[in-house]
DNA sequence: CGTCCAATTGAACGTGTTCAACCAGGGTGG
DNA sequence: CCACCCTGGTTGAACACGTTCAATTGGACG
């Protein structure tokens, strides 16, 4: 069951992936940690004493609600950064969804006075919160614009496509109770859209979390005319 | 119909945010402008040069889709810096709802600059994009969460208390279609789970874009439990 | 006073939820 | 090795809720 991940387990790891480049002094700072399936990186009301980027991997951000009800408000990609809050702690759990992955942790402290005083990082983690707000108003629009089950499907399938970055077949890290509870509707009407798409042919699914786009013209026009996000 | 005020700005991302104290070199930067129910701040596609800052009045927030419909991203409240943005043009358009209303508008190239340059301005612009992302986050948990209608009409209702600062009566600026448009549930039905409050005794309506908040404990328990965002 | 649009109410319909059964795969233990 | 269970996923059927179409009211303004 989910066990938190270690305190520091610190090793300088080149971080060359496909994260945006940053100064020297940023990227000295970074704590590496590995982890697996499970591991939990903060919890809900945590101290918000980090921020954190995804390096490899998948990880959900989720708030569980007064009634035992999940949301999940984020799938979290390698590049990303997040664990901004603007008070002390954290209202969202982000967890590792994916077998593995390694994150790195900045100190907030230090990382927003670095922040301040150098223009460079100023600018850069400015970037990241206005393209996360961007997302999240983009996402917005998608799901609470009226669209019908199989539309919010569709166009979540075509941002994890953009987003994973596929050459026509998706990785879907993500359970499809995970798929449900970001969507807002339930697993069932999760399944029946994903079949629905697939006996349109517009699809074909390979294996469980494995999805092939095969006509994503027509995808595109079933999620609705949704533009997407330049990351 | 709708007069555009001032030149364009280009790129924005708004943020919906509640704005501290800046230092002078911000204030000096403000333009003034005076503008009417209609006025169109800025409008989708267009590009963004400037930040900007409601004063007085009321705006919303919006996009139109392309099959027609609206969606009301945000409803924009005195003293909230909007406009920001990573992309070249707007994704959404501002209007003011109010009578009257007064907003503030900083060049984004000279606004960027000193955000860069102070670290004080620095620390405010990126609080006011956390609390942003903070924001949205939790609107989308509150609106995606709760199943019912009645539910997001009581939370749409707090969160008009605890924004527009009433004492018990909270003055809505917005149409019920405008509303709708928010929460992403037709008019009527809007309009059906307001009498629904009303006849169970938790709110009073007074005209119609007035509203008295009889029971807030019962109200808020309807509305579920909803946290919401220190400002 | 009449017009126009916002707001409300009513009734039939449609879509997603819910409850339920079933299937497939993986792990464990006898 | 097979039986068993347990979780994740799919499918079916009845129901509930919000939408939609339609009619009516109410208030603002000329």
């Amino acid at each position: 069951m989910a066990t938190r991940i270690s305190p520091p387990a610190q090793e300088t790891v080149d971080t060359d992936e496909a994260c945006p480049r940053l100064p020297g002094a940023w990227e000295e700072l970074a704590k590496i940690s590995r982890c697996e399936r499970g591991d939990i990186v903060y919890h809900q009301d945590d101290s918000a004493d980090y921020w954190y980027q995804l390096i490899v991997g998948a990880a959900r951000n989720s708030s569980v609600l007064a009634d035992g009800r999940r949301h999940i408000v984020s799938f979290l990609f390698p590049g990303e950064l997040f664990g901004f809050s603007s008070c002390a702690s954290h209202r969202f759990s982000v967890e590792i969804i994916s077998s593995h992955a390694v994150i790195a942790r900045y100190s907030r402290r230090i990382a927003e006075k670095l922040a301040e005083s150098n223009p460079e990082v100023s600018r850069l983690v400015r970037q990241a919160a206005v393209e996360s707000i961007t997302r999240l108003q983009s996402r917005m629009v998608v799901l609470l614009g009226r669209s019908g089950a199989v539309e919010k499907v569709a166009a979540f399938l075509i941002e994890m496509k953009e987003r994973a970055a596929g050459n026509g077949i998706v990785e879907l890290p993500m359970s499809r109770y995970d798929i449900a509870d970001y969507l807002s509707i339930s697993v069932e009407t999760v399944s029946r859209s994903l079949t629905a798409l697939r006996s349109k042919g517009l699809i074909a699914l390979i294996g469980k979390r494995r999805i092939k786009i095969v006509d994503t013209a027509a995808l595109t026009a079933v999620a609705g005319v949704v533009q997407h996000i330049s990351r």
